[in-house]
This record gives C-alpha cells, sequence and structure tokens, in this order.
DNA sequence: CTGAAAGCGCTAACAT
DNA sequence: ATGTTAGCGCTTTCAG
C-alpha cells in the first residue's frame, strides 16, 4: 500500500512541503507553532521520509557494501563487528553479500554494490587473498575502486593502487616460530593452506626465515600446504605422524588447521602439549575454548574491521590515503604449546 | 565524481532516454542498429544505471532488511547463509544489523530500514526471543510490520499477528531427554539458558515433561538457569559437580553451553562421556569438530534462514501466509553421550 | 520503432 | 518564517 508522503503532510497542515522538510531536517527556523502542527501529524501517521528520495537527491546512501567470502568462518563476523560498530556511529549500515570465494559471485556482487550506489566498499577474500590475482579480476576491482571508494580488507592486490587494510601476517608467523625455539624446540614444522592464496605463502617464507636464521633444519616434508579447513589440519597432522622424522611442534596457517592437528594428534593416542607442540593463527573465539585451549596468533579481527571503517570513511570524505595500513599481530601464549621435554632421556 | 547517467548515453547516441532505457530492460523492441549503438555506448562507459532512481519510481529496492542479534554465534551465520542463498536467487540482497540483543538498537535499524524502503525485513533475536515481549516493543514491530512484510525467524510475539519461522524446540529437547533414557539415565539435569527467554523455558518444559512421562527424578536443583555463554555451561556444571547428589547426563539449551559444560566436567578430572553424558543444541559447525564431538540437536539453521525468505517472499507478492512456520529439529548423535555404566558394581 | 513529458518523494535555492 | 519550483536519474504512458 502507498506510503504518507511529505505532501500529505504539507497539505494537511496547511504548510508547504518545503515546511515539513525543515522540520524534518532542522535545516531552517520554524515557527513554533507550525513545527508543533507538522511534528503532531507526523506522530499520528507514523511517518518516515522515503529514504531513496533523500538518496537520489543528495547523492548517498549511507550504505557500505561488504563483500565476504564466508561468515561461517568465524574470523568474519569478527572483522564484521568490529566495521560495525564504527560504521553505526558514522551512520553507517551494511550490505552484505556472501561470496564463498567464487569470483563470479564476487563480480556479481560488485556490479550490484555500484548499481545501488553504496557509499563505499569492504572487500575481503576471494580474489584479493591471491598470491596472484589474475588481470581482468583485478582490473574490475580497480573499475570499481574508481568510481566507489573501496578498501581490500585483509588482503590486497599487487601492482595496483587499490588501498588495503591488513595484518602483518609474516611478522605474526614469526613471532609463533620464534616462540617455539624460545621453548626449546628445533624440529618444527609448517601445515599450511592453500598455495595459491597469499596468506599460505607468506607465512611459509616467514617460517623459513626464522628457522633458517635459527640455523634450524628445514625439511621439505615438513613444510605442507593443503587447504584451510579443520579436515586439511587433520590430514597434515597424519602425514606428520606417518613420517620416520617427526617433528615436535607445529605452527598451523590457522586455527582451523591448528583444531584438526590436535584432533588427529589425539586420535593417534598423543597428546597435546605433551608430546606435540601445535600453534595456530587467527584467534578465532574457539581458539580459548577448544581444548586444549590454544596458543595463537590473534589478527585483531575487531581492529581490522574498524580502521578498514575508518580509512574507507576518510577516503569516502575525499581524503588522500595511504595506500597500506599494516596491523600488528601478537602472540597469544595458551595451552596447546610447551617447554620441550626429552623423551629419549 | 558525478557518474554517468542515461542522459549522458543518450545524447551522445542521439536517441532519447526512453530508447536507452529500453534497451538497458528489453521492456520494448528497438532497432537493432540502435540497440548496438547504445550498447557499445554503454560498454565504453562502463555505465551503470542509477538503482536509487530506479527503485525511488518502482518503489522497490532489492534490499530485504536482516537484524541479528550478533553474528559472532555461529547459529547466526549459519540462518544467514540460509537466507542469502534463497535471496540471491531471488534477486535481493541483505541490509545487515547486529542488535547485540539491544532493544534500542533494534528499534534504531527498524526505522532505519524502514527509511530505506527495504523490501522485507527478517528479525531474529532480541525481543522475539522474550517469554514475554513487552507491548511497546511489540507494538513497534508490529506497526513497522503493518507497512513491511516482516518474518521473526527463530522467535515469535505471543498474541500479534507477526508471522514467524521457527524450530520447535520442545520437540528437539525430547529427542535430546529420550536419547540419554535410552542410553540408561536416570538422572539426568538441565542446563538452561536466561530464563526470561523463551527458548530457555520451552526447552526446559520439554525437559520436564519428559522425565515426568518416564517417571524419573525431577530434582530442582538439577533445572539451572543462567545464560547462553560457554561460561554459563562451565558455572552451571561446576556447580552440578558440587552437589552430592549428581546426575549421570545433562541436556544442555544449546552447544555453547554443553561445550562449557564439557570443559568443566574435564578440568574436574572426568572424562566426557564415560563419567557423564551431554548433549548439546543447535548443531553449531564447531559441535562436530569439538573433542568429544558433540550429540546435539539440529535446528538446520540453514533450512531456516532459506524457509524465512521463501515465506518472505509469499509476503511480498502479496500472499497470505501461515502464521507459524514449525520446522522438525532432530538428534545428532556423536561422542559426547553413551549408554551409562554402573560406577558402584 | 522512437520521442516527449510526467512523475516517483525529497531537498535546496530563490523568492517573498 | 514560509512558499514555489527545479531538479536528482530513471521508467512509462501516450503520441507519433
Amino acid at each position: 500500500m502507498r506510503q504518507i508522503t511529505i505532501y500529505d503532510i504539507a497539505k494537511e497542515a496547511n504548510v508547504s512541503v518545503a515546511t515539513v522538510s525543515r522540520v524534518l531536517n532542522g535545516t531552517a527556523p520554524v515557527r513554533k507553532s507550525t513545527r508543533a502542527k507538522v511534528e503532531a501529524l507526523i506522530q499520528s501517521y507514523n511517518f518516515q521520509p522515503n529514504g531513496m528520495a533523500r538518496s537520489l537527491l543528495k547523492n548517498e546512501t549511507g550504505i557500505i557494501g561488504l563483500i565476504v567470502p564466508d561468515l561461517t568462518n568465524p574470523f568474519y563476523p569478527e572483522v564484521f563487528a568490529g566495521a560495525e560498530h564504527a560504521a553505526h556511529q558514522l551512520g553507517y549500515t551494511f550490505l552484505l553479500s556472501n561470496s564463498i570465494g567464487d569470483y563470479a559471485k564476487e563480480s556479481d556482487y560488485l556490479h550490484l554494490m555500484r548499481e545501488k550506489r553504496v557509499d563505499g566498499i569492504l572487500f575481503m577474500g576471494g580474489r584479493v587473498n591471491l598470491k596472484q590475482c589474475e588481470p581482468h579480476l583485478a582490473q574490475e576491482l580497480e573499475q570499481v575502486a574508481s568510481v566507489i571508494p573501496t578498501v581490500l580488507v585483509n588482503g590486497a592486490i599487487r601492482n595496483s593502487n587499490l588501498v588495503s587494510v591488513l595484518t602483518d601476517e609474516g611478522a605474526g608467523t614469526a613471532l609463533a616460530v620464534q616462540h617455539l625455539i624460545e621453548l626449546g624446540h628445533r624440529d618444527i614444522a609448517f601445515l599450511g593452506g592453500e598455495s595459491h592464496m597469499s596468506t599460505a605463502a607468506i607465512k611459509l617464507r616467514a617460517y623459513r626465515k626464522v628457522l633458517k636464521d635459527a640455523g634450524l633444519k628445514l625439511l621439505p616434508e615438513w613444510q605442507l600446504m593443503d587447504s584451510f579447513s579443520i579436515d586439511s589440519g587433520k590430514r597434515q597432522m597424519k602425514h606428520l605422524l606417518s613420517l620416520t622424522e617427526r617433528p615436535t611442534a607445529v605452527v598451523c596457517v590457522n586455527d582451523y588447521n591448528a583444531i584438526g592437528a590436535i584432533k588427529a594428534a589425539v586420535e593417534a593416542g598423543l597428546s597435546v602439549p605433551e608430546d606435540i607442540s601445535v600453534v595456530g593463527f587467527d584467534d578465532i573465539p574457539l581458539a580459548h575454548h577448544f581444548i586444549p585451549e590454544l596458543t595463537t596468533v590473534s589478527q585483531q579481527a575487531n581492529d581490522l574491521g574498524r580502521t578498514a571503517v575508518g580509512v574507507l570513511k576518510q577516503m569516502m570524505e575525499g581524503q588522500k590515503v595511504k595506500k597500506q595500513h599494516m596491523l600488528e599481530p601478537h602472540l597469544i601464549v595458551r595451552q596447546s604449546t610447551r617447554t620441550l621435554v626429552q623423551h629419549d632421556v
């Protein structure tokens, strides 16, 4: 059914629409009595101005488009929460889309958001997590970004001008490996994710560098790549345990992998951390509720979201911003790692 | 910077805006050559029609407003995923808001969505999960619903005409309790959530009924109410273990409570399910990755989301729909429950 | 097959 | 302090 408009109110109050608009927005003085009359009408009709009309005129929607691969991965809701909090204070709401890492769907949504004229875009996952993003996908993103302020969250696209907000994952991994070394571990493996993703590559590189700098063993068969799931962690740990030369500790590409690894170890009759130390990455909420509680690297997902909105805001205001905004991760030591004890005493 | 409009295209192609509109929407035949000319221009300018203008005219936005208490609770992303999938196929996108169970924020968002003229609203959490919703909160919701098709997901408001899609939580709890009884348990406790929430009340009632019908012990001190968090589960289990008369199994209001309960039991030196059986509710993704894997009741969160969108769609099309759409939950038996063994042999 | 023009609901000059 | 009016960018009669 047709909703009440500003005209209906104006007519009934015997004033012009301009006056109604004025009381609505407080944009110019209105005599007290007229204001009261109008306000009463607004109340009684429960009138709410049409945002589309206003948006069309002002050329702004108050909406930020958020493209996320999969909200079911607890990392993203955390980022979302941070972003939402910041955005709400600035008066923005989110148009949200799950891209499921499907590039076509990402493109779909990119177009949709352009059509809907969102004021800004936050893009996570999919193509911006690739080690090497295909040119046409990158170009599409740049094209959109040239019209709508866009920031890549927790990812980046090389050789582009796209601005991104991300965690220093290399530094985070170094923290994890160093922690294990300090605990006396010398045989440390790396459980990776999909090798074409930049996060896996960055972390592997950091892992190698720290081990090398420490003069420790760098076995190829201890550098695994699979995917980011719990099952992947299980598979990789199973493989590790089947080797004749076993590591005493593993660094995982993310918390899911770590959980999978622990499950596999437990199923094989080992204890964590007594028999093998495991460190994760991300600090998903579950990490400190799992048994054992997970030692992990916090990406401060909340901050990531908050910062991304802050940067986006600046861009929407037409300010110039840095191309890269790096957040420092930090190590959270809990129960899944501990001092190496020599079993062969 | 100003974006290209249909007028720019029209002028450059030497046609009227009407013609451009026609090729854009295929709403009337256009001569092949003109069409080609226009399409070329659209391509080269990378023109994208302004959705706001169209929305204003058509009086529809293609947006569904989704109000959720907390995406950080893994149940909701699951619902979202189901809803998103269904909505995407129908051409809708979501405007998403975290209400954090804050009624004022819920109201805020309700107004916002009305202002933005979303085509429909999906409302979860907060006031619709209350055992008894305050009249003015209920009224506000009804007012919005009278203007915008609205469905309550996984909740309801008594004595209202608001339509809702929900799981039969009573039936689900009965399933859980019966399962324990069949395993030989006779001393079964209930770990609840906040007592003013309908879900806690409904589940408690079902728990009582099944036990009573089976002629089993119904101790008041085994019927706990706290909140829905992991910590709450811990607290409640700790309390239970401090009693002189301990249950051999517990039914929890949700998976978080169950996980907390297990943690507390483990910390107290017990094993699950050897010493005590635990069943959860919701089947969050974590449930089958936890150690031990959780026996739980699946709400089929995905279905909930999908169904809600289906019902909403019907409402948006002006169809009449049932007031209540009940989904049947089912039991998923995993590792956290098992046959009672007599310790006092 | 194509163009002219009205109008969706609102805001913001510009008058008065 | 208030009214008139011109758009914002698009779709859709209504004419040709």
